[in-house]
Parts: structure tokens; sequence; C-alpha cells
RNA sequence: GGGCACGUAGCUCAGUGGUAGAGCAUCACGUUGACAUCGUGGGGGUUGUUGGUUCGAUCCCAACCGUGCCCA
């Protein structure tokens, strides 16, 4: 027997634990016909939180899907290094117990976060345990494990051989708190409130001056030019010419460059090429000098006047406008807003800065990586993705691939001592190439920085089925079936997957990516800890269960919106849960099982009703999940269940066992029996967990084939007669219209009523004779007898067109009353009639429009005029 | 500034070239042997605005207004 409530946080874990221990998600590869899917590996310092709930429930739903359709399947879980991140959680760490990074040797810090990594790391792959997820765990693969780092040193030194990646001495993003470059991608531009700031810079040998405007006067230090729009005429002349830096008097040229706005600011701008990105192709453009002002922590250096070196930036800033307006070059100030960047990670405003990095030539890998999606070899879902893939692909920069970190995968480059390089995967080969070079052993000394994670990450779907080996795993796996994951990440992670996958394995590495929302709270706005909405979705599985949480994200993945979510809708499918689970105990009251039965033979027309609708549940569920329209798979067995099987079905049948029709009941039983089981199969995919429960505490009841749900196959086609079954529709409608005009008129439930029908088709009179009791069952009445109206015993009419259904309602109700509803229902059939007869008045409509759609509206016209007819005369008959 | 979404019931959202739906909220009635984490029934909509295409537009197109996001 089950209990009164289920109670998701009694059983989860036991449940999850049985799951492992029999091996349920270990990689099968029984069927040729394969589904694969990479989980986008969460980042190893991180915790669970909405954005992964998501992810992961749907991932969980299709490769559970796919798994009792029989495929082969793989989910390949694990996660990532997170440089960054990682090094910033173990360093505060450190700090807390008085030890400074500054003071470890590589090696030390690299122990200290390895350790941290055994005690903490695995709270996220717990946490998606917990979420039910059935990841193929004994495959779980991290990118710093020893496979992984080959397949990157690997890719490395191929790329560098192939011309691919090289070292620069460009600007990149530099950030001044954790001290290393980042991507573009990791930068944030923020709208900021500053000034602008507009100073006269004189012009040489004349009593001339121009007036610039900036919003950061202190890299006025490290100007080399002035530009101009060359058809600006209030500069014309001064083209060509020098200006004299205020403070330091250094003289720079004006020159021309369209880059230059005429209407902003005064419509001359300074050009400082080490310390902004268009300065620097300015200076490229026009041969200009490149000067760095800052340090590592941007704090003004030796190519400044004494008096400002080692000052912070701001600092400096400050300094340098109350200089200038001391000597009187301070022309004026305005407020402005202008975007500054921000580190993602830090949270600090990135400096351009001028350093020797490694760079990926991503232009050259992005072509064949645009080329597979435009022609639909790998496919976005919902496809509209596509644009902001190919907006970002076609505008590719060249990847910054170091980092100034410890934490990663160490470069595989040496500098022997003319610091010429040695790419090679390990130290043996590279000292090889070395002896080759200098004809004898120098001192090579490996390049300190690391790998950007996602350099690493780009190799997932191939680097964790053991590439580059040839493995059984990567010929049976690889390309993936989907890639699953949030827009958020289509530049960071999908197109890095897609140009590494392609040039190392020449095949796409997945072949369709489904990008799903992004989850939001109540209101709309991004969760995020610094506005304190986080919704999290541990407390949510804590109070309402894995199960509601996940059927919850189901309903709500409608493609190409994104999710609000509320409290409410996970408590609305907790209660979906004890729906179905009260369902459960019912059966059991009513001995339902099912042996030995052939469906065939099934005749009652409610059984052959409830097959049908359980059928079309079945495609329509099918349908969605291979479409990746997980709403209206929730959808659909929502309905199902609650609006179908539960409200009219169960109901129906708690008739049949009271009667003793031997054969309908046994019938009955199984049938029931069959439809529940095949609710819980059909559901087992989003509510894992609750359904694996059921499966074992109801057996009883259930149509066991496996000793698990887990291992249970989808549900087929059932083979059966439905013809009769079509007729419960028209008794639901009859029900439902008694119902209606019962609680219309107020009728107490109590009152037991005399139903009575007249004139009813002949069809419809054999149906309400041969189901009497169930119609006086659901209708709460006394009988339901065919006899023709009588004004005097009360009897008021049901809205219901296929004949006649009066209720005798004497006593009951006042007749003024009823005078009333029936007017009001016959003016809204005026209208609806007015309406459709406009619409057939209409020659053009009758000329143009297709057969079916005219015969249909000439049919609901019809039906209406029947009903204003019915109603007409017992309102007459009222006066 | 460029681009992309979105605007449907009080709220959150589905949906379709021909009758606009759900959940929650709300109102009325109800504890009848599965279920009050519930049941039955009701009310609630000029589908953002204005044009266009069409016999017919909530759906397709254009403009506008509003909201959000991405990129510069």
């Amino acid at each position: 027997m089950l209990e009164k409530y289920y109670q998701p946080s009694l059983v989860e874990g036991e449940i999850y634990e049985k799951w492992e221990k029999e091996g349920d998600f270990l990689a099968s590869t029984s069927s040729d016909e394969v589904f694969s899917i990479v989980i986008p590996p969460p980042n190893v310092t991180g915790t669970l939180h909405m954005g992964h709930a998501l992810n992961n429930s749907l991932q969980d739903i299709l490769v559970r899907f796919y798994r009792m359709n029989g495929k082969s399947v793989l989910w390949q879980p694990g996660t990532d290094h997170a440089g960054i991140a990682t090094e910033m959680v173990v360093e505060r760490e450190l700090k807390k117990k008085n030890i400074s990074k500054k003071n470890l040797s590589r090696d030390e810090f690299i122990g200290h976060v390895w350790e941290w990594k055994d005690q903490s790391g695995n709270q996220i792959i717990n946490q998606l345990k917990r979420l039910g997820c059935s990841c193929d765990w004994s495959r779980e693969r991290f990118t710093l494990d020893e496979g992984l780092s080959r397949a990157v040193r690997y890719v490395f030194v191929k790329l560098f051989n192939d011309n691919l990646i090289y070292k620069d001495k460009r600007l990149s993003n530099w950030d001044p708190k954790l001290k290393t470059t980042i991507s573009d991608l990791e930068v944030i531009q923020k709208e900021v409130k500053g000034s602008l700031w507009y100073i006269d810079y004189k012009i040489e040998n004349e009593n001339k001056v121009i007036t610039i405007a900036t919003t950061r006067p202190e890299t006025m230090l490290g100007d080399t030019a002035i530009a101009v729009h060359p058809d600006d005429f209030r500069y014309k002349d001064l083209i060509g010419k020098y200006a004299i830096l205020p403070i330091i008097n250094r003289k720079i040229i004006i020159i021309a460059d369209d880059y230059a706005k005429m209407d902003q600011g005064s419509g001359a701008v300074k050009i400082t090429p080490a310390h902004d990105f268009n300065d620097y192709e300015i200076g490229i453009r026009h041969g200009l000098d490149v000067i760095n002002i800052f340090n590592e922590h941007a704090q003004l250096n030796e190519n400044c006047p004494k008096e400002y070196q080692s000052l912070d930036r701001f600092k400096a800033r400050e300094k340098i406008v109350s200089e200038l307006e001391d000597i009187g070059a301070l022309n004026k100030v305005e407020e402005n807003i202008h975007t500054v960047p921000y580190g993602d990670r830090s949270g600090e405003i990135i400096e351009p800065w001028l350093t020797d990095q490694w760079f990926v030539n991503a232009k050259e890998l992005s072509k064949s990586a645009i080329e597979k999606v435009k022609t639909k070899e790998t496919k976005f879902i919902p496809q509209s993705w596509e644009k902001t893939y190919f907006e970002w692909m076609e505008n590719i920069q060249p990847w910054c691939i170091s980092r100034q970190l410890m934490w990663g995968h160490q470069i595989p480059a040496w500098y022997g001592p003319d610091n010429k390089i040695f790419v090679a995967e390990n130290f043996e080969e590279a000292k090889i190439k070395a002896r080759e070079y200098y004809k004898k052993d120098e001192i090579l000394v490996q390049d300190e920085d690391v790998l950007d994670t996602w350099f690493s990450s780009a190799l997932w779907p191939f680097s964790t089925l053991g590439w580059p080996d040839k493995t059984p795993e990567l010929e049976k796996f690889y390309p993936t079936s989907t890639l699953v994951t949030g827009f958020d990440i289509i530049f960071f992670w999908v197109a890095r997957m897609m140009m590494m996958g392609l040039y190392f394995t020449k095949e796409i590495p997945f072949n369709e990516v489904y990008v799903h929302a992004l989850v939001r709270d109540e209101k709309g706005q991004k969760m995020s800890k610094s506005k304190g909405n986080v919704i999290d979705p541990l407390v949510l599985m804590d109070e309402f269960g894995a199960d509601a949480l996940r059927m919850t994200l189901c309903s709500m993945a409608a493609q190409g919106r994104d999710i609000k979510l509320s409290k409410q809708r996970v408590e609305g499918y907790r209660n979906y849960i004890t729906k179905i689970w009260n369902a459960v105990k019912l059966c059991e009251m009513y001995n339902c099982s099912y042996q030995d039965f052939n469906i065939k033979s099934t005749v009652n027309i409610f059984n052959l009703w409830i097959l049908n609708e359980l059928e079309i549940c079945r495609e329509k569920t099918e349908k969605a999940i291979k479409n990746y329209r997980f709403n209206e798979a929730a959808n659909e067995l929502y309905k199902f269940t609650w609006s179908v099987f539960c409200d009219w079905y169960l109901e129906f049948t708690k008739v049949i066992y009271m009667s003793n029709k031997e054969i309908e009941v046994k019938e009955t039983r199984h049938i029931t029996s069959l439809v529940i089981t095949n609710i819980l199969i059909m559901l087992h995919p989003i509510m894992p967990f609750f359904t694996e429960h059921v499966w074992d505490k109801g057996s009883k009841v259930l149509n066991k084939q496996t000793e698990r749900i887990s291992q249970s196959t989808w549900p087929k086609k059932i083979d059966f007669n439905m013809l009769e079954g079509t007729k419960v529709n028209s008794l639901i409608n009859l029900i439902s219209s008694i119902r209606s005009t019962r609680s219309e008129l107020n009728v107490p439930l109590k009152s037991k009523v005399k139903i009575n029908y007249w004139n009813v088709s002949a069809g419809l009179e054999k149906l309400i004779e041969n189901n009497k009791d169930i119609l006086i069952f659901l209708t709460r009445s006394e009988s339901f007898e065919k006899r023709e109206f009588s004004k005097d015993e009360g009897m008021v009419q049901v809205i219901f067109n296929d004949g006649l259904i009066y209720l005798s309602l004497k006593d009951i109700i006042d007749l003024k009353q009823e005078k009333e509803r029936l007017e009001k229902t016959l003016k809204k059939i005026d209208f609806e009639i007015s309406k459709i007869q406009n619409k057939l008045n209409n020659e053009n409509f009758i000329n143009n429009a297709p057969e079916e759609i005219i015969l249909e509206q000439k049919e609901r016209k019809e039906e209406y005029q029947l009903s204003k007819e019915k109603i007409s005369k017992t309102i007459e008959s009222l006066k």
C-alpha cells in the first residue's frame, strides 16, 4: 500500500544509489542507433544554480527518453577546471590560513588547488545526482585529467606547427587585479556615468591650441598623435602640424583619420596606441610610436615623469586633471555616459595593455565552422540562434589563449637561452628539438603561462572519448547527437567546439545544438547574487522534490522564450505528483492488475476510449520530445493524466466496478493497469524519482516488464479497435452540460434531481440507456428517464444540441431566474449566429474559401439554430 | 549606433490563416470511500497601436510604441 503522501526527500537518495549500483546509466553499445550527449562541463568550483538545473533536466529527459527507446546512449559527464575562478577561490581559502600565493612556488600552489578540488570540487556533481541526472559517471572526466591534458598538448603543438597558433606582442585585455590577460568574451562592457575632459594642446610654433576631448586624461602621457576627421574644416589647416603635450611638453603629430567623429566632443581626439584598441589600429595605419605607460598593476611606469611613477591609474587621473587646471590647459569638463570594460570574474576595470601573448588564428578555423552550419550539417534549434553564431564567427578576432595563472594547462613551449621557442608535447621532445637547433644541450625554460580554460573545453566532445587515440567510444559516439546549452555560451563554447572539432576530427562535433532559455526570476530579471533574487534549485528540491522542479522547468521550456520561475509553479507540479499518487492508490483499491490479457478483445467503450486517448498522448509526447518541444511534452502528459485519466476515466470505472458485469470489470482492471503503467513510463524521463518509487511500491497494480522503470521501454502503439469508443465523448458532453446547468441554477449538490430526455437521436438514446448508471452517478441525479417536457414538474432545459434534456426542479428553482438564464444564453447564441451568417452572406467568402471551411461554418450555424429553437420554445412555455 | 527576440485573461505563459487555450489567482458550491497538495461550476480577452496582403489576420508583411537581450 502507498503512504498518504509521496515524500520525495525520504526516497530520492536511495533511488539514485540503486540506479548507480545497478549500472543503469552506463553507456550501452547494444544498438546501432546511437544517442550521445556531452554535458556542458560545469565549473568545478560551482554549485548548482537554476541554469544548470534547466540545462541538465532537459538533457536527462532526452537521454532517458532515447535510452527507453532502445538506442545506445551515452551521457558523458565531467567538469572543467575553470582557471581563473578556481585560482581565485583557492587564493581566498589560503588567505584565511594566512598563506599568500606570492610566497608559494608554482608546484606548491597547484598542490593546494588539487587538495581543494579533492575536498569540495565534487559538490556540483553530487548536486547533479540529486537532480536525477543519468550520466555515465564511470566515464566522468575533468579537463585537467592526464588524458584530456594530452589532447590539449597535442592540439597546441599541431596548431603551432600549422601556423594557427602564434606568439605576438599586441594589445590584449589585461586584468590588473588578477594580473592576467582575458579574452574579449570575458570582458563586459558597462555604461557608466563619467566625465569628458576638454584639454587644450598648444600647436607648435603657433599661438593656437587644439582642444581634444577624452574620458581618460591620464593616458595623455602615452599620446603619440591627435586625430581629426579629414573632412573637418575646423582642423584642415592643422593636419600634419605638431601639437605639444601639456605637462610633459612632448611633440605629437596631428593626423587625419575618419575614426575621429566630427560631432563627438571637440572633433579632435588624442591617440594613445598602447592603451586603446582603436588607437592601436590607428597607430598601425599611421606608423605612430607606441608608448606603454602602465605596469602590471595599472600604475604609471618609468615612461612617465618621476612624480607620476607608481601612481595608480585613477590617482594619476586626479593629479593630471588638477595639474592641467593649474597650467590653464583644462578647457572644460562635461558629464558623459560612456562604456567601460570590466572583467567578468574580478569586476575590475580592464586595461588594454601591450604584452606578449599566444593567439589562435580563429579566422582560419572559423571558415569550415561557418560552412557546416550554413549547410545544416549542424543544426541550431531554434534556428534563429544561427544568426548569433554567424554574426560572431564572421567577425571573429584572434583568440588570446595565454593566461598568467598557475592553475591550468601550462603552455607546452620552452625557451632556449636566446629565447628561441621550442613547442613540443613534452620536455623530452623539446630537448630533442633544441639539441638539433643548438647542436648541443642547452638549458630550456618552459613558458610560465597556462592556457585559457575554454581551450581545453573546446576539445571536450572528443577528448572525453579518448581522442587523440582511436577508441571504440570515439568510433561509436562521435559525432555526438545533440548539444544542449544556453545561448550565453554560443560564442564561448559552441563556436570553439565547432572550430576545434572540425579541424581535428574532420567531423562536426554534434548534429544538433538545442539552445534553451535563460532562467529568470518571477519579475523577469536575470538572477544574480548581487540582486539577491536567486532562487536556489536545491531549496526548491528540498521543499517539493526534484521531480516537481524538473517538471516545472520542462513545462516552461518553450522555445524562444525565457523562463520566469516562481515557487507557485513548482508547487503546482508537486500537486500533480500527488494527484498521480492518489490515482495509483485508487487502482490499488480496485485491485487493478495486468496479466494475460488480449487487448484486441477489449469491448467496453470507456476502455476503448481511454486506450485511444492514451495513444494520442503517446504520439504527441513522443513527437514533442523528438522535436525538443519540452513544454508540449509536459503539457500533454499533464492534461492526459489529470483531465482525461483522473477526471473522467477513473470516475467512469467506479461505476463499472459497482456493476455485476464480471467480464467488463476484469477488462477494466487490466486496462486501468495498462494505462497507469504507460503514464508512469512516459513520465519517467521528466520525473524519474517519483515514477521509480511508484514502480517499486505500487508493483501489484502495474504491468511491469522490468524490475526498475529506468530500464523499461517506451510504450509502443497499441493495437485495438477504437470505433465504439468515440461515443464516450458524447457522454462527457452530456454530463458536462447537465453539471453546468445544475451549478448555474444553484441546485444543491445534495438534492437528487430527476433527469429527463426526449426527442434525442436513436444513437444517443441507446447510449443513454446503456450507461444510465454512469450518467446518474456523475451528474448526482436520481433518475434518467425518457419523458416529455412538463411545466408542472418545474422542468428546466439543459443547453445541449443532440435532443432535449430536462432537469425536474420543482420547488428547487425559481422560474423567473430560469427564464433569465435561458435568455442570456439565447443572446449569446444569436450573436454567434449573426457572426456566421455575415460570413456566409459574403460572396467573396463563398467563392474563395475552401469547401470544408464553408461546410464547417454552415454546420456550426445549424447547431446554433437548433439550440436557439429549443431554448426559445422553452422560454415561451415559461411565460 | 547595429542586430535579435518579445508584447495574448489580474499574473505567468501556450497556440493557430477560419470557434482564442492552460496553470495560478479570483468567485460560488462542496469533505460523496483515491485525492482539500482535492472536486464541480462560473466570471474574466477589441490578441500593444496603425496600416497592408487576404474572402478572412491574433497568426504573414510594414511602420510605430513599449520591454528585454546581444554586439559596438
